[in-house]
DNA sequence: TTGAGACTATACCGGTCGGTATACTGCAAT
DNA sequence: ATTGCAGTATACCGACCGGTATAGTCTCAA
């Protein structure tokens, strides 16, 4: 309780923003949830839309931060790490206050991609996925960006996909096909002679 | 021009809710597009929810056989068609009205699991990952849910990537993972001296 | 000719939207 | 003691929201 005026508005806004949608919370429900009042929101945020954006920006910079030290907390190599990114993926999903990304969400509900609050979450995710490219390219593989983007397509699909149905088990599916798709970007040689369990042909 | 007047209002509907969203579209601006009053609307949808649910119903059903339709036209084989989605998926977000995947963005503005909005949303991709596990079910996969599940997460993926930025290239870059994806899940033995029916080694 | 149903026209409802005006309280620095 | 500023309280604005009431126009069939 330590937070300051603005804080404790760009706090209640953050979550009424990501838990009902930005269009649903009206100003009126953000001042009582601030329990402040519009003279003083307006004061600190000249418009809901500068205030949507800052919710936005914030949450850039948390959640990457957030995010970096998590997978950093898990594993100490590059592939490791690129594959505990999915493990810290699931986990977020798993707390009942999630409700998908909200960057997406944001892109979704303001569609033009002109639109500042659409370029805010674009900008998100090429952040991210540059992160992600960046440990590729320590890992060693062919192509980073190309496994980058991949990757980065199976957590988006993951996120979206427990959006629509939680505890579908998109994340850890999502991490069997990385770790698939992470082996084939290896420049390593692949090892072909590896146990071809016996001679099951199975048909057509 | 021949369609009846709910069909009008529907349609009106449906393209003013896909390109600038649900909330963000009002019941006097469908009735102004569809050239009709507000008393004919709600002769035929009691309220706008239902116009809403009416739009995802029907969008469920036409993008379903529209897709199916369009698989069908390019490939023969399951497997052929399970890459064919990722072309098709291509093509679809090449169109400038592209504004995303209508479910996930409507998931998006009711967020709440229990709103009717977005269980209907969440049905869709019940049915389109049914429908690929079908095909690679055909394609003799080792696990057809699995493979299903992990070829949807990278379509959806996509559609939200290219959402946030266009001519990203994400359908190219989905459908490079899904094939190395779609061959490890091949039950057949993996033997590189034979060649295959109908692919040749794309990657190294 | 009449009347019923489809559709239009328009005014209206209470409520909420984002945003502002005005006046007030409490407190800290001069 | 006074000033100035942070924040409160509350009433208000025009616009729009989803939805309704009432009355009028048109066509077509009995």
């Amino acid at each position: 309780m330590t937070l300051t005026l603005p804080e404790k508005i760009l706090q209640a806004a953050s979550e009424l923003f990501y838990s009902q949608g930005i269009r649903a919370t009206g100003v009126d429900a953000i001042v009582k949830a601030a329990n402040t009042t519009k003279m003083s929101l307006y004061k600190y945020f000249p418009s809901k839309d500068d205030l949507v954006l800052a919710f936005l920006r914030k949450r850039d910079e948390d959640f990457r931060v957030w995010f970096a030290g998590q997978v950093d907390a898990k594993a100490d190599t590059p592939k490791t790490k690129l594959l505990a990114i999915f493990d810290v993926i699931g986990e977020w999903m798993a707390i009942p206050e999630f409700r998908g990304c909200a960057f997406i969400n944001a892109a979704a509900e303001f569609p033009l991609e002109g639109n500042p609050v659409h370029q805010v979450s674009a900008e998100f995710y090429e952040h991210f996925r540059s992160y992600i490219a960046d440990l590729a390219g320590q890992y060693g593989s062919k192509s980073p960006e190309t496994l980058a983007l991949q990757l980065s397509l199976l957590i988006e699909g993951a996120i979206v996909s427990e959006q629509m149905k939680r505890h579908s088990g998109a994340a850890g599916q999502a991490k069997q096909a990385a770790i698939i798709l992470i082996e084939g970007s290896s420049s390593h040689i692949p090892d072909i002679s590896l146990p071809t369990n016996d001679s099951r042909r199975s048909d057509e």
